[in-house]
RNA sequence: UGACCUAUGGUGUAAUGGUAGCACUUCAGAUUUUGGUUCUGUCAGUCCAGGUUCGAAUCCUGGUAGGUCAA
């Protein structure tokens, strides 16, 4: 059998690399180049160059060859673009979740395919397993990574049992620790590379510097809401019921986000440019004065708006439930979907490494109502909820 | 134009005449393969000019600025 591996120059991968290898497979290393523009980046100007001698040491290492693959264009193109749209939008992307379904299992996948691998392995912590269905059809199924800090998972949420079929995980039943001792052992150069951070292949961004290169500084006002507004909302008396007792007529109002407007609070201060804030940040703001920190609680990128409030526990920060549009459903078991009608109760998170959350799952004809046993804290458009059932990814979709 | 009140880091506020402190913000580190969160650390101040006092943010005089009430 013959693998690709994605060889990154991190331990991750470069354990991945040597398992596969251990267990007697052929293994070929492939580094990917996907941005080479430092516009915006914070330190390290070229690190990708870095990465990538780190990465060929490996590969002469285990004795595997090396290939450079320039993923670039199509990187920009899926990956960057969609980040400025969305942003402009006033949607918050997840640019990782994007480059995992139309970059590593796509463009790669296929360049390594032509190469004539059968399947690729990444570094992810997750796991992979399948069974045959009532057909004889394989059936691919995404399992949380063992290491329950490392658990890398929901940036898989949007691959597809096509691209399953030719991925392979090979850490994903380890913990990082052992993963950093095996490389030690192995004596692999990247068994003490830091972890990397940031934007998969970006790196650390300042990230309002790197959204000017495509969206324009524009003044606006900051608007405080206070307490008052929700008394008497109907919104928030459901942040005190349990999720199972919703009624259907109610999911609506109860997965739709807080509307302000200027007469909602009082101006406390400008901004330059809604679409650089996301809600529940607190940084960035520049209004100080408060007993505690203010958080973005809303933003409005027609008018130009950015709403907040004061403190962790500001109402407005939390919401019981949301919505996904029925094209934005991704299944990634489609033999589990959901029919008009149903309803299900399920695990999910709304950011990496969040812990998984009770929910109840209303599926209609629109689309999908995600209602939560305890209200979140920052339910932000454009993000992606993730549902689980126990160890296992189901399905995800874009936050409406 | 008459009377009164107030003036402390970028912001909001503490300090019986005795080392100007806290919170927020900013900035920097740590954590985190998204945004964001969280944690730690840091910078920064007594409106101006005189006076009283061993010693003034504090008391006195004048100035400047803002506010309130009278008109």
């Amino acid at each position: 059998m013959k693998i690709a591996v994605g060889l990154s120059g991190g331990v991750d991968s470069s354990v991945a690399a040597l398992l596969l290898k251990e267990a007697g497979h052929e293994v070929i290393a492939m580094f990917m180049q996907n941005w080479n523009d430092t516009t915006g980046t914070l330190h390290g100007d070229c690190a990708w160059e870095e990465d990538k001698s780190v990465a060929e040491m490996v590969a002469k290492k285990l004795d595997i060859p090396f290939h450079f693959v320039d993923l670039s264009d199509v990187y920009r193109k899926k990956v960057v673009d969609y980040m400025f749209e969305e942003y402009k939008l006033g949607r918050t992307p997840n640019p990782d979740v994007l480059c995992n379904r139309e970059i590593k299992f796509d463009a790669f996948l296929k360049t390594a395919l032509n190469l004539g691998a059968d399947y690729v392995a990444t570094g992810h912590y997750c796991r992979k397993e399948s069974f045959l269905n009532e057909k004889g059809e394989e059936v691919f199924r995404i399992l949380a990574g063992t290491d329950p800090n490392k658990d890398q998972s929901y940036f898989l949420c949007q691959l597809t049992q096509e691209q399953l079929s030719k991925a392979i995980f090979p850490i994903g039943h380890l913990l990082k620790s052992e993963v950093r001792r095996l490389a030690a052992k192995a004596g692999l150069p990247s068994a003490d590379k830091k972890d990397s951070q940031g934007i998969c292949f970006v790196g650390k961004v300042d990230l309002p510097v790197f959204l000017q290169q495509k969206l324009s500084i524009k003044e606006g006002v900051v608007v405080e809401v206070f307490m008052d507004f929700y008394s008497g909302n109907a919104l928030s008396k459901y942040n005190f019921i349990g999720y199972d007792t919703v009624e259907l007529s109610l999911l609506d109002e109860i997965s739709a986000p807080y509307s302000y407007d200027l007469s909602s609070g009082r101006v406390i201060g400008m901004h330059q440019g809604a679409h650089f804030y996301t809600i529940g940040q607190r940084k960035g703001l520049n209004i100080g004065g408060h007993v505690e920190s203010i958080f973005v609680i809303s933003t409005d990128v027609d008018k130009n708006i950015i709403y907040v409030g004061e403190g962790q526990s500001h109402p407005g920060l939390y919401r019981k439930g949301l919505f996904i549009n029925e094209n934005e459903i991704h299944w990634i078991r489609p033999d589990l979907k959901m029919a008009t009608g149903e309803i299900r109760d399920y695990l999910v998170r709304i950011r990496y490494r969040q812990p998984l959350q009770k929910v109840r799952i209303y599926k209609t004809e629109n689309g999908l109502y995600i209602v939560f046993d305890e209200p979140q804290r920052g339910i932000t458009p454009g993000q992606f909820a993730v549902w689980y059932a126990d160890e296992e990814m189901l399905g995800s979709g874009v936050i409406s």
